[in-house]
DNA sequence: ACAAAAGTGTTACACGTACACCCATGG
DNA sequence: CCATGGGTGTACGTGTAACACTTTTGT
């Protein structure tokens, strides 16, 4: 077998930032690390890459491993490779973020891995670069979903249009006119109204909405500024 | 010392997509690849990790090797880890892309690495996936600039604002009324105004302007739609 | 009846776009 | 003195934000 001489070979992990959205708060699923060092600490989920599977096959991999999810919003988030950031072996890490639907996820919590959902206003001291990885991620969220109808993917398949904005605001850490939110969300188009409505959180109930996946896809280029025409130039 | 067990360590290389402006068209810099296989093919600047860099600077050390620049705009892109991307043996690439005023360099183009400045859009073949990581640099310059003020680095200090208008007209493929162009750039207010006129391509002249670094590096956020006051929550 | 959340109507205004028109200058 | 590209003034329309007000229903 030919191999390129004279370079140095090193481990790639994946690490996965797993985004859910509980109806209340944005919480982010760690998992108590069962390797030395720092064992017991809490970590990302994450695992090596095997010689036969893409970056991206890995991530699914250990994203199904942790949670026996598969399908969800995961995307390639940014590679890390400062020379120490883990203090056994030099190794790369591929970090991707995930954004589920956290009521399809109620299962070995605390079993297997130790997972455990934490607010993301409030997460644990983590190992290695992790923190990191996690501001990242939740810049890049921020970014995208100013952008891109990617939230949606946190919530189950029926919801309300209260319950996006609870969301969306979670992720802002503000508040928006619950007016003004809910006209501008369905002048998107996306939404398709159901006939029931939730009752649970006021008096006057408020519609479920499930999203037109169809619309969905093909509506996921942005609208921007700084240009005159942009819908008719990005792709 | 302590080792991960039973992991398979990879090559790492880090690919640079390096975009230049020449005042009429927009720019791709190619080497001819020195390693066998596809040996003579056009390729992008590339290099192995060292093993006491970081990808980052592994991305510095590779386009200051090619270029004889430091300092310029490069930004992590994406990592690519097909299995059988490179055929030699598996490699993880962690492409990155860099913006240069494509008048800093005049060098030894052709010498060493033998290389050329291509036209974007008339690129020849590219080894293994440099294509895809091309295609991928392309999109999102093309998504940077539209909410960022990142073109700016393709062009020199001094500059007219009907030459930046024909870079964002190239990047997008498109063209834009310079009346509204001009006004909407300079309300920006990144753009300080110089005494002396570029009357190389029109008679009257189009004054010159420098960018206001400070502002420049302040302003770098996003404004943007689907939230009502996007400034004032993006950072 | 009342409180509380969901949702509609209306208006003011900022901003993007289009385009008539003026400016400066070299040939 | 006119052709050419650079640039200003202005008018129009769309989209966004603000907010008064109506609807619905459990207690």
């Amino acid at each position: 077998m030919i191999r390129y001489s004279g370079q140095s070979r090193l481990l790639i992990a994946i690490d996965c930032i797993i985004f859910g959205f509980d109806g209340h708060d944005i919480k982010l699923l760690l998992i108590q690390r069962g390797l030395r060092p720092e064992k017991g600490k809490w970590s990302l989920m994450g695992g090596f890459l095997e010689p036969a599977e893409s970056l991206d096959d890995a991530a699914s991999r250990i994203l199904k491993k942790l949670t026996g999810l598969e399908g969800v919003y995961l995307e390639q988030l940014h590679a890390f490779g400062d020379p120490l950031r883990d203090p056994v072996e030099r190794t790369i890490s591929v970090a991707y973020f995930a954004l589920v639907d956290i009521h399809r996820y109620e299962k070995q919590l605390s079993t297997e891995y130790h997972a455990e959902w934490f607010l993301l206003k409030e997460l644990p001291e983590l190992i290695f670069d992790h923190t990191t990885m996690v501001r990242m991620a939740r810049r890049e969220l921020r970014y995208k979903a100013a952008l891109h109808p990617i939230l949606f993917e946190l919530l189950p398949q029926r919801f309300t249009i209260p319950q996006l904005q609870i969301l969306y605001e979670g992720i802002y850490d503000t508040t928006f006119d619950n007016r003004n939110f809910s006209r501008k969300v369905l002048s998107t188009g996306l939404l398709i109204k159901q006939k029931e409505k939730d009752k649970a959180n006021s008096k006057k109930g408020a519609f479920y909405y499930k999203l037109d996946k169809r619309k969905y896809k093909a509506n996921f280029q942005a609208f921007l500024n700084f240009i005159p025409n942009p819908d008719k130039l990005l792709l």
